[in-house]
Formats: structure tokens, sequence, C-alpha cells
DNA sequence: ACGGGATGCTAAAGCGTTTTAACAGATGTG
DNA sequence: CACATCTGTTAAAACGCTTTAGCATCCCGT
């Protein structure tokens, strides 16, 4: 800068005033065109530490990830998180720390010594998570968890609605008796999917029946697994409580020669392309908004959009329509192929 | 650090010293530690932005992608990269840039201001790249890609040994008539996995027959529409393109009654995890070692490991031996189903 | 008792910016 | 013509740290 300052015979006050194209700054039109000639001439580009320094804060955003490895949504979060952050002219420094506690204080001590201007807590699926203490020291925005305590903002996705969308794909082509596939343990995503399963059916006036809920492994074998149990109820449709346990019904019923989705409609979740897209039919699912959530979180971080009250963002999931639901065909029991086609 | 001098009743020097726990420096026992009880109960941090100034240099390493968001592997790079990078003390500065010239060149100019050790320029399929020319002024590596002028280090995957690998998962279980469905346009992908069967046939004496090399769409779809032209030239193993290829495949299979291993062994490439591991039967296949790049990348541009002569560092695609392949039986002609399960 | 070498600590310069107060000259005003 | 205003530019301080040269002390050997 000095150099360019030398070049452009001004002084390197000046060279900042232009550079940064401050708007009240006086600088007559020819000395800021020297400078900006010695600028390209010698190819000059500001160094954004100094900057930092002296502005004391810095244009970056912390994200932590406890799993950016074991599932491609996290790749999702990552790029909404960084795409908004750079809409807004920041960067994002992103640690990723595989449940390790030493690793976590190193990330956060390492950001914070950055100066960042706050961090993004993310978890790989929706769950409730502890915010480390040193994290307190700056703003903080969970993304895809919360604290129980309620007390640091959140973005999470909205399980309930996800899970009412979901059963309404069914419902609105008039499938009455369906089925859910709920997985075995408590957590946000089990508990709300279910509650907005049972929402759906009551605004449509179909009665909840029990016999109709199951819980299997979130995985491919626990939807094969639970093929004959799930059948035994005769089901037309049913909601499955993520894209791969569908995978594993598709396999099931394929076995036994029944027809998606003519002998029963199915609903994923989470819509992981890799799956859902090419699954033969291509399945209907609800699609987990994690680049939204991303997204959402530095939103809330820089308080573009601010938290309602309580601090918590739900962001919605949409309905993603592909072919594996069709019109709900004759009524209980197995049902058996039929002509009528759905493209 | 000042405020941390004072009730220390030292000198900043002294503070700093203290701190970065110099080895020649001179520090009498009680001050050393009035100064870790001044910073203990100040609750000091340094500024890293600070110490990146006065260093001349930041702890810093650029990385861009091509589209983070488009698949999965990319965050297998990210996760190399970042890992490999902290360990050395470095920290990852990202920036996605959706074949998006100009965020591009936003973003590389933003790294050379923060003054990155040098970026890692990275694309989620390997190819050809240009190196955008602000890059020339710093250390640069190509990460899945490759300049062709081959003037810039790059870090790719090991396409033939990969093709080769694959092919021997079938050779060694006694298969002779082994298929390739290879994709439809040239490619390092292409190219080499197509150069490493016909190495690995040949090694095994077993004469290439070009009626046996297919070509389609990378996809389940190109795979599924192969079946019939494949079967019949009546091979007994087959080694797909990709992972989403052989799900094609296994469902063209499946509805000709045929079964995997028994009718037809199937060896797929990539590893994708969220198909590979869960199709049934589990997918045999080579994996593209992404976060083995990501890691490789930093460390060649950090001269922990240094490239050879070329400055092409090519790594292995290892083998990953799941249920789809099994012995060789009887030979030529359409298989039929046979006893003889592997688990 | 005295010179010399350790030892413990500090002053001050410097890193590349931003920002503010102030200055010199030009221009307008009464 | 003297004064107030603008206009264009700059000097210098500040940001939080590192580093080097050097200043006191103190201890030791003689």
């Amino acid at each position: 800068m000095r150099e360019v300052a030398e070049a452009a015979g001004v002084s390197v006050a000046t060279v900042s005033l232009v550079v940064n194209n401050k708007p009240d700054a006086r600088i007559g039109a020819d000395a800021r065109q020297r400078v900006h000639d010695a600028i390209r001439a010698l190819g000059y580009r500001p160094n954004a530490l100094a900057k930092n320094l002296v502005s004391g804060g810095s244009r970056f955003i912390g994200l932590v990830t406890d799993a950016i490895a074991t599932t491609p949504f996290a790749g999702q979060i990552i790029h909404g998180a960084q795409d908004e952050a750079w809409k807004h002219g920041y960067i994002l420094l992103i640690a990723n720390i595989e449940g390790n506690e030493e690793a976590e204080r190193e990330a956060i001590s390492m950001m914070l010594e950055h100066q960042v201007r706050g961090v993004l807590y993310s978890t790989w699926y929706h769950r409730a998570a502890a915010v480390p203490a040193p994290l307190r020291e700056t703003d903080v925005v969970l993304v895809n968890c919360y604290s129980p305590a309620g007390d640091v903002r959140a973005v999470v996705p909205a399980e309930v609605q996800g899970g009412r969308t979901a059963t309404e794909l069914l419902l609105r082509e008039g499938h009455r008796r369906i089925a859910i596939i709920n997985t075995t343990t408590p957590s946000p995503a089990h508990d709300g999917r279910l509650r907005g399963y049972r929402e759906a059916l009551e605004a449509a006036g179909v009665a909840y029946d029990p016999a109709l809920v199951f819980n299997a492994q979130p995985d491919q074998s626990g939807g094969y697994d639970v093929v004959e149990h799930l059948l035994a109820q005769g089901p037309t449709g049913v909601f499955c409580h993520n894209d791969r346990v569908a995978m594993g019904l598709y396999d099931g019923l394929r076995e036994r020669g029944l027809s998606i989705p003519e002998d029963l409609a199915v609903v994923g979740f989470d819509n992981q392309e890799v799956i859902a897209a090419h699954l033969r039919p291509p399945l209907t699912t609800v699609a987990l908004p994690h680049y939204e959530l991303g997204a959402a979180g530095v939103r809330v971080l820089l308080g573009v959009e601010d938290a309602p009250g309580d601090g918590r963002v739900e962001v919605a999931c949409p309905a993603v329509v592909r072919s594996s639901v069709g019109p709900a065909q004759g009524k209980g029991a197995v049902p058996r192929a039929v002509g009528l086609r759905r493209s």
C-alpha cells in the first residue's frame, strides 16, 4: 500500500480512501485515477488481515459440525451456510469435530481467536445438543439441533409439519388406511413426524389406528424386515420414516410380487437424492431442508432474519412428488395389482 | 494483552513470551506464574488476527470447490482436507463457486487477501481443469482434476489401477467372461478404467472381447437399459462404471428373475455408501478415495508429501468387498439360478 | 573488591491498514 | 479586501501482537 502511495504520488491515507471508496471522502478525480493506475500496475491487493485487525472484528463465521463425514446431508448444511454467508460478505471457517471433545475445544478456541462474528453449531441429525461453554463468549446459533434449556437460538426442521405433509400426500389420493413406519427410539424426528401423521389423519377425519404404527430400524433392513407385519394390516399407503426404510420396503414388496404404487403407495422422508430419485419407481418423499437450515442459520446469526420469541425457527419440509403414490384402490386387505398407471 | 501485563505486573513483551512459550526466553518462574494467573483471571485470548498480521502470513488454506452441492462426494474431499489441515495447524477457508465465474474471481481474491498459505482447487468429478490466473499468485494444488499443461501439481484418483482392481475382483473368483459397462463420453474415468480392465484381463490371460464393452448413461437408468444387450453376450461377471449403474442393473436383473451374484456377479465403482452398502445384496465395489484426495491435497500443498517429478500424485482406489461377487459358475450363455449362496 | 557472564525483564519498532484532526489553497461573500 | 467555507490531501495514532536489542541485577571467580 505504501508502494502504491508512492507510485501515485499520494499518501497511504489517500490510497485507503480510494480503495474503500469512502462516500464522504473528498478526493480529486485525477488523484483517484493515479491511485487506480498504480494499483493496477503494481498488482496491489489489500491485506485483509490488517484490515480486520484495525476494524476490530473479522468477516468470519464459524461452522462447527459433528460429522461432516458420516452423511451426505452435512454437505448441504455447509453449502447453504456458505452461500448465505457469502451473500453478506462473510467467510465460513469450518471445523469438523468427529465427536472429539478436545478437537471441539480447540476448534472453538481457534474461532474465537479469529474474532469470528459468531458461530453455527450443527449436528447431522436433528437432536438436542449441549452448547460448549466457551461458545457463550460469542454469538451462537444451533443448526439442526436445539438446546433443551431453550436459551440459545436454534434453526430446526419442522418435523410435525413434515409428518403432516407426508401423510397428506397419501390422504389426497384417497388413501384412508395409512401405515407409518417410524424409528424405534424417541427423537424430534420420531415424535414430530408421528404427531404430524396423527394431525393429518384427524384433520381428514380418519381414525387413528395404533395397529398401523410400526417401529423399525431406520435403514434398508428395517424397512425390509417390517414388510410382513405391515402387509398383515392391509394398508393401501405407507409413510416411511426415511428414504432408506422405503428402499428396504421396495425390496420386500418386490420379492412378494407387489408393485408400487398400485399395490401400495409409499412416501419416504429426507429426499436423499441418490436413493429417492433413482428408485423404481422414483420415490415421493418429503425433503429435509438442509440447505435452508444452513442458510437460515447464518441469517439468524447475522440478525437478517430474526427468530421468534422463543428463539427457535422451524424450516418447512417440502413435499417432493415423484411416482410412488397413486390413487387408493379398493380398500383394506392386501390389494392386488391393477392396471391404472401413473407416469 | 495489555491488561494481562498490568495485572501480572509485567510488560506486554513478557506476556507474549510466556503465552507463546518461547524456548529461548528467559523468564522467571514467578513472573511466568503471575502471567498465567492473570490470563486465567481475565479470560484472555490472543487475537489471531494481530498475530497473523505481524507474522506476515496466516494459517489459512483455501479450498475452492466447483459443486459442494451436487454430490455427496465433495463432502469427503472437504473432510479430508479439513482433517489434514487441522493436523498441521491450518484452517480451511472454503468457497464454493457453482460454476459461477464471478464468484470464482471473488472467492480467489478473498483468499489471496487473507494471505492464505495456498489453495486447493477441486472439482467434483475427475477431469481436466483450467487454473484461474490469479491463483498463480499463490501455491495451488489441483484436487480431483488436473491441468492438461501439467504445470500445476495435482492429486487425482488412480483410475487405471481402479479399473484393474475392479476387474481382478471378478477374475479371482474364476470369472472369465467379464463385461464392462462404461460411460458414453471420454474422460479420465472412462479411459482409465477401461484401460485397467484390459490390463487385468491381459495379465490373467483372458482375451479382450470388444463385444463385452458397453456404454451407457452413468446412472440408474443407464444400467437398467443396458441389461438386455448385456445378457445377450452371456457374461458371468460385470464391472459397472459406477454404483448407480449397478443399482439400475440390479433392477433389470431382478425383473428377469436373475439373482446376484449367482447368475451374474457385479462390481460397482465409487463406493457410494447409501447405495452400495444397502443394495440387496450389498455391492462389491471399488472406492473413489475422496477423503484421501483432500488430505493428500493439503499434504502436497504444505510440502509434507511431495509430488513426483511430474507433479501428479495418484491416490489408490481400494476394493470394497461386499456380497455381489461370487465364484464363477458354468460358462457363457445366460446362467440359471443355482444354489450356492454367499453370506 | 571487581570484571565478566548469566539471568530476568522491558522499550520500542514494526506488521498493513483505517480514521480523525488538521492544514493549505481555492473560492465565494459581504 | 478580509473573512468564512470548501476542497483535496496528509500526518499520525491506533489496532494487538512479536521480536530484538539492551538495560539492570546478581553471582561467580580471582
